[in-house]
DNA sequence: CGGACAACCTGGTTGC
DNA sequence: TGCAACCAGGTTGTCC
């Protein structure tokens, strides 16, 4: 689900009500979602420490805690982080005190009770004034253990290429990259160790928004193509931020509410409509495993 | 090195 | 109605 935007939605909506809780309790459920550590372990070092910071790199939240440790999550496909501002009873499964709007309708009758698999708990930390759950339909969701809570302190964050929405995000630097991948752009925009942060949504539409067709070969791009291209991924990330991100599925963000963007999209997932651009319908092609959509007319 | 593709999962939709 | 095939916001490992 979530790309740049959707990430730091969901951090901004959860800060606010994590910050300085205790984590009294936590289990993990789904021990595929730790990586570096055994689920136990996990649950032992998160008990007892305060969070301390919430940040972003690309599509990874770092969590701070009050030791100087911490962890990182990516939630891949269908992750969700929800906080629910009451505290369910420890120790069983009662956690249906506080229902988030989205589960409200999946419940039926008046029976409802017990967090049933439909809701794909994969973690949940037992704060001292609320919880927070990690929900994951399709388990891909991964968390590290993090002995010190710096970016640096993880391989996969370091590899990750220049940050949008930052000074650093310029066209020379834009320019560097792409000279050296003769690519399809909408496969550089994706690859991460590129530009950090673009999904398949964002890139879709922020070549829309760039005039590109996303088959052109990277280095082939004109100087000024990539300057329209890097106000276009920053515009349109922009927008999608104010908008709390896009929910074409599963997104949620920390208070387990939908974002709007998806009204605004321009291509993605609009095959066969015309463009609001120049009324040519909207094609969809496969690109590097991908459904990728565009309009002829105006990204020729 | 770069790039295509399968794999990791679950569930919703489509088409026969 | 049933069932198979295909699709989904992401990343990683393998093969060429």
């Amino acid at each position: 689900m979530p790309e740049l935007p959707e990430v730091e939605t969901v951090r901004r909506t959860l800060w606010p009500h994590l910050k300085g809780q205790t984590i009294v309790a936590a289990r993990v459920l789904e021990p595929r979602l730790v990586q570096n550590r055994s689920t136990q372990q996990v649950e032992a070092m998160l008990v007892g420490q305060r969070i301390a910071g919430l940040s972003r790199r690309a599509k990874y939240l770092l969590f701070h805690l009050s030791g100087g440790s911490g962890f990182v999550l990516h939630l891949r496909m269908t992750g969700q982080l929800i906080y629910f501002p009451v505290p369910s009873a420890l120790g069983e499964g009662d956690d249906s005190l506080s229902t988030p709007r989205q589960e409200r309708r999946a419940v039926s009758g008046p029976g409802e009770e017990t967090p049933d698999k439909t809701d794909h708990v994969r973690m949940v930390l037992h704060l001292s004034r609320g919880r927070l759950e990690l929900r994951d339909q399709r388990r891909f969701a991964t968390l590290h253990w993090l002995e010190e809570a710096r970016s640096s302190s993880l391989p996969a964050l370091l590899r990750l290429g220049i940050e949008p929405l930052t000074p650093e995000f310029q066209p020379e630097r834009l320019a560097e990259i792409f000279a050296r991948r003769r690519a399809p752009i909408k496969s550089v925009l994706l690859n991460q160790e590129c530009v950090a942060g673009l999904g398949n949504i964002y890139a879709d539409e922020a070549l829309f928004r760039a005039g590109i067709h996303p088959q052109r070969p990277a280095c082939r791009l004109e100087p000024e193509e990539i300057r329209r291209l890097r106000d276009a991924v920053t515009k349109v990330l922009r927008e999608a931020l104010d908008h709390g991100g896009t929910s074409v599925r599963n997104y949620r963000n920390g208070s387990g509410q939908p974002g709007s963007f998806q009204r605004r999209l321009r291509v993605y997932g609009r095959e066969g409509l015309p463009c609001e651009n120049c009324g040519s319908p909207i094609r969809r092609i496969r690109l590097a495993g991908r459904s990728s959509w565009f309009c002829e007319g105006c990204q020729g």
